[in-house]
RNA sequence: GGAGGAGUAGCGAAGUGGUCAAACGCGGCUGACUGUAACUCAGUUCCUUUUGGUUCGGCAGUUCAAAUCUGUCCUCCUCCA
């Protein structure tokens, strides 16, 4: 069927929509769909061994090549990333367009989906990273060095590390930059994706497993940049695309499926960097697979708490014997940990139960979305999925 | 009993005549966070929602003006008896 050794089943799909369920192989595992990546980028998710992914059913692990370049010889002889890291499972690697933003024309913003009007560009002169044909010239902020990747560097490195899945080398485009900006990104980035393609083929087989690679769509908010280099990406040789960008939430639905229905149905979809409920929600409803985000662990350990009923912040409620959420099967909750314990262990002066905080709130925020992520897959095997979405919606964010 | 030193907002700590409601840190409270420069960042923290009021151990003074100078009292610390 496929002599690779990588290939997506769709199981089932959601009538009338673009969306499914199915199963992706990989050298390291499968992955049902859809599905959330834990993000451990450096090769461990903070704060969470990697026995608590498994009890908080992680199916894959999401690391990315521009924080690991150095160290990708290390990965490549200890015989790749899974073999490296101790995650014995699947994983895929971004490339490093993400850095190209947010140490460029991102730097020291935040990257929000609910404001576009007040947000503006660094100055070039103020940027850490530089875009041009050939790549991206950056200042590596910490090790305090120069350094270069292009779609070269970036395949060579991911081959290395050995994830496998890999990103095309792409340009984020931020909410703030211009159609004419947007077209002549567009441009590069589908240029670095054919020199993504033709360089990954060179190495995807060196450390003795099939490597796959992503293409990454861009085009910002603009539908006949979507549709065009969806359907141009959607020619080349890719296993599997990433659904990449800066969105406004209003916007996102509309223009995944602009995407997805110029892709190709049989080969599985990314959405790069999303996982609110109602993007992942969204997101499968408009044909995404995997979706991979920070915000859980990132937003654990700054005291925000996910729930049915949307999410609070630990320190506004920190007396309580109450669990993070009743009836939450996550291992933090299940070992019986009340918001006051917690709330004491997270303003400890100690160290170490600070550290079990991050690691407590970590898996319970991670666990809430991977047990979204397992019910959208359940309702839609099941043909219930727009209840589901509706109800999930209705309760998390009381409308 | 004697000699020094110190008392500033919840805590620690600057400030030694006006530009002081009083730096800064911590703690507290709010909020943010979406392919991790993120165990981070932003705002706020005497009362009062007024170009207002009451403050820098207490009281009494000096001065146009005091947290800052003088007197006195109280409390605490160190050293000597």
């Amino acid at each position: 069927m496929n002599n690779k050794a990588f290939h997506f089943e769709i199981e089932k799909r959601i009538d009338h929509h673009l969306g499914r369920a199915g199963i992706i192989h990989t050298p390291h595992g499968d992955i049902k769909t859809p599905a959330f990546m834990t993000v451990g980028t450096k090769g461990s998710v903070h704060f969470l061994s990697m026995d608590d992914l498994q009890q908080i059913g992680a199916q894959a692990m999401l690391s990315n090549g521009y924080h690991l370049r150095n160290r990708s010889y290390e990965i490549s002889e200890d015989g790749g990333l899974s073999q490296w890291s101790g995650w014995e499972g699947p994983t895929l690697t971004d490339s490093g367009g993400f850095q190209v933003m947010s140490l460029g024309s991102g730097l020291g913003k935040v990257v929000n989906m609910d404001r576009v009007k007040d947000v503006i560009n660094t100055e070039k002169k103020d940027r850490l990273a530089l875009v041009s044909e050939k790549g991206v010239d950056f200042h590596d902020p910490y090790t305090d060095q120069d350094d270069f990747i292009g779609p070269e560097q970036s395949m060579q490195i991911q081959c290395r590390i050995g994830a496998d899945i890999h990103m095309a080398f792409d340009e984020l485009t931020s909410l703030a930059d211009t159609y004419e900006y947007n077209v002549e990104a567009l441009g590069r980035t589908e240029r670095w994706a054919q020199r993504s393609l033709d360089e990954h083929k060179k190495h995807c087989m060196d450390l003795g497993y099939y490597q796959a690679l992503y293409g990454v769509l861009q085009g910002g908010r603009w539908e006949d940049l979507r549709r065009s280099t969806s359907k141009k990406l959607a020619k080349m040789d890719f296993d599997g695309y990433g659904l990449g960008g800066a969105f406004l939430k209003e916007d996102l639905g509309e223009i995944l499926r602009w995407c997805c229905e110029e892709l190709p149905e049989n080969k599985p979809r990314h959405l790069l960097g999303l996982s609110r409920p109602d993007d992942i929600l969204i997101g499968t409803m408009m044909g995404a697979d995997t979706f991979d985000c920070v915000a859980p662990t990132r937003e654990a350990r700054h005291g925000r708490i996910y729930t049915h009923y949307g999410y609070y912040n630990i320190t506004n409620d920190p007396h309580s014997d109450a669990p993070l959420e009743p009836g939450c099967d996550c291992p933090t909750c299940r070992a019986g940990y009340s918001r006051a314990q917690l709330y004491t262990l997270l303003k400890s002066e100690k160290k170490e139960e600070k550290y079990q905080f991050f690691n407590l709130a970590s898996m319970h925020n991670l666990r809430f979305i991977i047990r979204l992520t397992e019910e959208i897959r359940q309702a839609i095997l099941d043909g219930t999925f727009m209840e589901y979405k509706d109800t999930f919606i209705k309760n998390y964010y009381h409308r």
